[in-house]
DNA sequence: CTGGATCCCAATAGATACTG
DNA sequence: CAGTATCTATTGGGATCCAG
C-alpha cells in the first residue's frame, strides 16, 4: 500500500495502470465522463451496461482519491453533485480512442461509429485535441 | 454469449474491450509477449507480479480462443510450447504504449524508462513501427 | 522435466434491497 | 438523489495431481 492507496504488484507502469483500471467498470465511468457528456450520479447510473449503484459509488470515490475525477456541488441544485474529469482523467482519452479502434478492427460484431474510427486512424492527434477541447 | 465467447454487456466498443481485457492479468500476459520477449509458459509464469498457474493457463486459453495469441510446439523440444501474438495481439501495442505514458505521467512513483516515454511522446508512430517490427 | 488441470478456500466483486 | 448494507457469486492464491 502506498500513499495514493494503490497496491502495486510491481514497478511496471502497465501493471500500475491495471492496478487502477484493471476491472470491468472503472474505465466505463471514465468513458461516460469523457465521451458521453454525463455529469451526475443518476446519469452515470443509467449506463447501457447497467452498472450497480454500489459499484458506481465505489469507483467514483476511488477515481476521486486518485485525482482522476472531481466532485462538485451543483451551483443551483445543492442536492446534486457534478462529476468531471481532471487533467489526469482527460489524459486517458488516448487509451479510450485506442480501445475503440482496436475493437472496431477486431470485434466481428463491432458497432463502433465508422466516422469516428476513420478519423482516429487518419488524424489521431487532431481528434484527441478536439475531444479534449469539448470538455 | 456470442460466437467468440464474449459476453457483451452492450454494443459499445470500449465496453467490448473491457469484456476482453477488463481484469488485472490479461493485459500483463500480452505485455510479456509484446514487450518482454517471453515465449514459454514458464517464462510467463515467472512474471514480476507473480501470476498464479491456473490464472495464466486460463488467460492463455482465452486469448487463444479470441485470436490474440497463438500456441505452437517448440520445433526442437516437443514438450515446450511457444506462445506468440497474432496481428490482433500486436494491434494492442498502441494501448500498451498509452498506458505506459499515462502511468509515467500520473503515477507519483513511476518507474517507467524515461527514454521510452520520451520517444513515445515525440515519435509515437515510429516507436510503434519499431516495436511491431521487433516481433 | 514442461505444461497444464483440479481442488480447496479466502478474498473480492457485484446484484439487490434498503436508507439518510 | 445519492449513496450504504447485505448477501451471493466470481476470482484468485496455493497446493497438488496428471499427462506427454
Amino acid at each position: 500500500m502506498t500513499p495514493d492507496g494503490i497496491e502495486r504488484r510491481s514497478d511496471c507502469p502497465i501493471s500500475f495502470a491495471l492496478d487502477v483500471f484493471g476491472d470491468r467498470w472503472t474505465l466505463l465511468v471514465v468513458r461516460d465522463l469523457a465521451l458521453k457528456g454525463k455529469r451526475t450520479y443518476s446519469e452515470l447510473l443509467a449506463s447501457d451496461e447497467g452498472i450497480a449503484t454500489n459499484i458506481l459509488a465505489d469507483r467514483l470515490k476511488r477515481l476521486e482519491e486518485l485525482g482522476i475525477v472531481v466532485k462538485r456541488r451543483h451551483p443551483d441544485d445543492g442536492r446534486q453533485r457534478l462529476y468531471g474529469l481532471t487533467d489526469a482523467g482527460l489524459d486517458l482519452l488516448p487509451v479510450l480512442v485506442d480501445l475503440i479502434v482496436w475493437s472496431a478492427t477486431h470485434d466481428p460484431q463491432s458497432a463502433a461509429p465508422a466516422a469516428f474510427v476513420e478519423e482516429a486512424r487518419r488524424d489521431r492527434d487532431g481528434l484527441l485535441a478536439r475531444l479534449r477541447g469539448e470538455r
